[in-house]
DNA sequence: TATGAATGAGAATTCATTCAT
DNA sequence: TATGAATGAATTCTCATTCAT
């Protein structure tokens, strides 16, 4: 009659025991629960649900929330340039790389909403965790180099104009994507107008494109 | 404009009885503590130390943390819609009008870094707060009106190009620098360099002017 | 804008100063409150607000919640009494004085189901407010003495049964009219079954009448 | 049964880890609890302290206050049908039956004056909480049964009388006990007389006896 | 590697009551 | 007689984390 099971938890076999699998399956959980509800929001007792995975593990394998959520930072970043390696963009005239770039940046924004929810709350943190980590400015170098290459090969064929930075320029790409993606609930609300409809997104798409080619290419 | 945490002026005199004077203590106070910890992170005993109010006090004006946290929100809104019009940007030439718009938002998210802060959290509640809101579709419409003006004047007199839609216009400018700001620390340590130094603000707001007048005037 | 009314409170010009009526207010508004919610539950600033006055005035009548339930006792108990005396069962047959009992007590307990709420109250307070007051006890002996002499004469007119006592009696006629009001939730719960539906009523009331002439009647 | 306030022993040795003794040791403070001050006046921290419970361990097995108090009620209601079932009334005489039914529920509701208390409270929220239990209707059927042979036997031997619903009498039955006891403190004061003093006790059994008896048994 | 049991330090919120006018 | 403003002391519940196996 006593010996009811506590409060939520639904029974479940012992896990199969795979730690890299178990891991995986960890950080997965923490991300979306990270990117849903914010590092302070979060809970380690959901995300051990969403990973099917007993509470504990979490601090076995990973120190606590904190460590936890730069795993993920850290994760997520990776991700982001792995997918931007494959862009090749040295491989294509300037003005296609360009339009290839902000291309990427937008469905990327489109299909990884979790990314700027936890960039928020990871700046919310004064980039704290981010600090921690020593591989994290590394893994961005290529990716400047890359866009000055481009820059560089449209300047010197006189379609870009000169003197234009590529950390500024990169930083505007995302901006004019992840800022719309990641307010949108707060845009649409104001403006009274849905701003992720089939129509809208091609638009902004349009927009962006038309925004950052218009300021590039001379004449 | 956010001040720095201290404060907490633990007052052991008794509060001079001033309703109003208490409600606007508790609305900056709570502007504050959750712009510098979000929603979640936000403490009612902090806004309560902050504005040197007793916690129950709170709870007897605003009715708890959620809507005290609109009534940020809307006060929020307020403010800088209300310094926009102050722009007068009706009254001046299309390509001024521009400047001085970018040149507004660039500051003002400088000078009130709490704004973006406290948009992410609310949309990390997908605009939960917001959505409850009668007046908020309304503070923005004039907004749009004047933006729609100055981009008529301009395309009429031959300076801009035309279809230009105000409100990806706005969004686009507000992303310039809201993005730039709000995360100002992930990309400082990233790209490894000081986002905010004297130089590199100046740099940032040249760039996005040009990046939006490179983009709307016809050569 | 700021200048917002506290949380609740629905404005109301000030009241017209009518101290007596305002103390009947307030005792009424807490008889209601009390009856519904307990004393533990009962709220304060509901009791305010039921009484449409200010909840300070409470406190300048009635020392305080205790006080208050104390004053709600004796006025509820004042009341049953003095409907009973209207009964004038001294004045008709043994037989017909107790079906008139019988049937008061269930009219009464129907159209005043707050009673028992409040007595239960008051019961698992160890009768504590009860107990200060002084005048209790006087206002139920009159009872007891009309329904011993109503048993009295049922005995000497050979009718009833001898050896009655008339408080057992009482408490029991009581017993089988509140118990059943002051359950209904629980028991309607458990049978499954509406106890208070209009046919319930009735034959609730006819065995009641038989339980107790039954076991009063000789033969 | 109810355990005195005290209890209270604040182990600081840390608790063996049993999880049924834990969970039935909670469930003991929280009837007794619950008894005591009713479901609003219950405090976890007191349930905490007779159980000798970390506070946290109450929600970790029972989800907060409302479900610990179902819990409680279940409880309760299992140990007084599985009592009666032990009085075997199908076994003997129908006269014998109902002497026994009688004298056990005047007994039980002696030794167990929190059956009543807690039903009160239960009473005060509608039956809120009853109502989501799923076993409970269930769980007083056979009573009713029982009771239905027992009149049945009764009737067909001509001793008692015919059409007496057996749910009727079962109120009545539990109404004289658990009134008398439940309202013991009221009505003790207001008839200014002990009524659970030794002899009250064997006075009140007899007279609820001869009531019941009187009424059912012809001639 | 994996897990159920247990906990201490907060967190928001509630409430009767008092202050000052 | 009447009222709005203000408060201290609880109270329920939450949460990351640790213990013991």
């Amino acid at each position: 009659m006593v010996n009811k099971e506590p409060a939520k938890r639904r029974a479940a076999e012992p896990r199969p025991r795979d730690a890299d699998r178990s891991q995986r399956d960890i950080l997965d959980a923490a991300r979306d629960e990270f990117a849903l509800h914010g590092l302070g929001g979060a809970r380690m007792d959901r995300i051990a649900g969403r990973a099917a995975v007993n509470k504990r593990l979490i601090y076995y394998y990973f120190e606590g929330k904190e460590r936890l959520f730069l795993a993920v930072l850290e994760r997520v970043y990776e991700d982001i340039r792995n997918a931007e390696q494959q862009l090749e963009l040295t491989q294509v005239e300037p003005t296609e790389a360009i339009r290839r770039l902000i291309a990427f940046t937008w469905n990327y924004s489109l299909e990884h909403p979790e990314l700027q929810t936890l960039l928020n709350s990871e700046n919310l943190h004064r980039a704290r965790h981010l600090k921690q980590s020593t591989k994290i400015s590394a893994m961005h170098s290529p990716l400047l180099h890359t866009l000055a290459d481009v820059l560089e090969r449209g300047r010197k064929s006189g379609v870009f104009r000169a003197g234009v930075d590529p950390m500024q320029l990169y930083i505007s790409i995302a901006a004019l994507s992840y800022f719309y993606i990641g307010n949108n609930h707060t845009l649409s609300t104001i403006f009274d107008r849905p701003l992720l409809g089939t129509k809208a997104k091609v638009e902004r798409l349009s927009h962006m494109t038309d925004v950052v080619l218009g300021y590039l290419v001379r004449e």
